[in-house]
DNA sequence: CACTCTTACGGCACCCGTAAGAATC
DNA sequence: GATTCTTACGGGTGCCGTAAGAGTG
């Protein structure tokens, strides 16, 4: 008898080309997602995986049966997904999030997913965007929502909100100036974060396309200790506009405008092209619809 | 986590209207089918059927759910077979056969369909048309393969071989006579299957039709019996054209001529109009393929 | 009282995970 | 030797069938 755990199985064993990573997926150990697909295989009565070599690749029949495994999941899903709702959605998901969403979006993200889907667990992994979206690639991760989108294939990359992000720096390291001249840039410190992060990559292309020139460059991973060394006048920064309106409103920082603007960042929601499942879906939705980067209200 | 076993179970006892033979359908008990139902109702979080008479009837939740039911386990079905191919038609086929093809087709039939689906278990049931529609229709049996077309609107009926029947009789009843007259008929005996069966309905037809009567009626279940008795000169009957052949090469018995000729009669292959199984298309498919009325050659 | 479905329960089969093995690079 | 998948095996969950129960007409 075929069942749907043996198609699923299968799928994303050949979709991520890793019986462990799909097998994580499928929160089971490696061994019995092997033996569902040796079952597969006994009941399809050929072999769907060449495993002559080093690593499992598809044979000919696996090539074949992978739309038709796709058709048959999404078929369930479906139908789950008619008559039971938004309860379908249980499990366990495991989602990267960027510095910046992390301190922003994240907490009011987890709170509206936790009331909208009682039964899922989440697991958010805070991290730099490139090393978010090697993991979502190789199926560590659900998905991600980080800063650019991604220039990798099997991803897709959905825009979900754009951030305005403006020079910030310390009263006392500006003085009374507000603009910051490609002078007054070559001269002080400028902290990002590290290219692997979405931001800086973005920032980099805008000084390229400016010719503008920096003076010491400092790099620093976590977005509220960049906040921290740019009140204590450490160098400039730029941080997105809302949420550096509390730090400003406090006057621990100042705005320094420049020209031209620093570019408007645009977040995305990145998942696998192949990632058929309703959670990914569903929380793909609650994402866009919930899309405010700006600081939850205690924080502020 | 949903099961097709689950949506299996829904489906056939939403078809069926009935949980017994859904159950027998399945080879499983009918409080096995009972609790997969429930289990799928707890899945979805909501009834399915409405407990609160004598019988259950579908909830329009269940109503919405029957027909993606349906295209899931088609959706399966499709994946098994393209890629399993004939080795996926196994498990129990209960079908029908009616007097005529259980003594010609049937033997045939059952030997080709061993060899083409070795893991198929064939239960045929021999009983007059009538009764076997009557099994089709409640689930008992999965197909039928009877003389006439059904018209239950439940069953399709795919026309599979049409049969010449000719008039038979012995030697010494019929003397020098070979043409059937109004006045032969009404003066002789005629011996056929009870008006259960497709063949006698049919022959009643003609009759009326043609404003024939006849004389003494006998009637017999059994064609073997039939043609035994027209061997012995009880009566006349009309039988299988290629069926008859060797009676009358041994000089048992001689064709009559009539005037209109006996209608021709049409085998029909009838199954319920929501029997999607694999089982029912595979086999549909090999009974088109296989129809040969005339008898086995070794009977000859 | 006949019919239809549900509940209770003992038993067994299946599936899972741990751990060790085999094969490739 | 690291990685990837398979095999072996003990343990537990879940599903099945029998049998009794509940509710309807």
């Amino acid at each position: 008898m075929l069942t749907l755990k043996q198609v699923e199985a299968f799928y994303w064993a050949a979709s991520l080309a890793n019986f462990a990573l799909a097998a994580g997926r499928l929160h089971l150990s490696q061994s019995s997602l092997s033996k569902r697909i040796a079952e597969l295989e006994s009941q399809l009565g050929q072999n769907l995986f060449d495993r002559s070599g080093h690593r499992s690749v598809l044979t000919p029949a696996g090539q074949a049966l992978l739309p038709q495994a796709r058709k048959l999941l999404r078929t369930a899903d479906d139908l789950v997904e008619s008559l039971a709702g938004a309860a379908s959605v249980r499990g366990v998901c495991r989602f990267g999030v960027g510095e910046l969403a992390a301190l922003s979006w994240l907490p009011r993200f987890v709170a509206r997913a936790r009331k909208v889907y009682p039964e899922l667990v989440l697991e958010p992994h805070v991290d730099l965007g490139r090393a978010l979206e090697e993991r979502v690639e190789s199926g560590e991760l659900d998905f991600a929502v980080v800063a650019g989108s991604s220039t990798r294939t099997a991803l897709s990359s959905q825009p979900i909100a754009k951030v305005r992000f403006v020079w910030a720096a310390a009263p006392a390291l500006v003085g009374e100036r507000r603009t910051l001249t490609p002078e007054l840039l070559a001269s002080l410190a400028v902290i990002t974060m590290p290219t692997d992060a979405g931001s800086a990559r973005e920032f980099d292309n805008w000084l390229l396309a400016n010719d503008f020139e920096v003076g010491r460059r400092l790099r620093c991973n976590n977005l509220a200790a960049i906040a921290g060394l740019v009140v204590a006048g450490v160098g400039i920064s730029f941080l997105p506009e809302a949420w550096l309106a509390p730090l400003v409103r406090r006057g621990e920082a100042v705005v320094l405008d420049s020209r031209p603007a620093l570019p408007v960042l645009a977040y995305t929601f990145q998942a696998r092209r192949d990632d058929i499942r309703p959670l990914v879906r569903q929380l793909k939705a609650l994402v866009v619809e919930e899309v405010d980067f700006s600081l939850p209200s205690r924080l502020q």
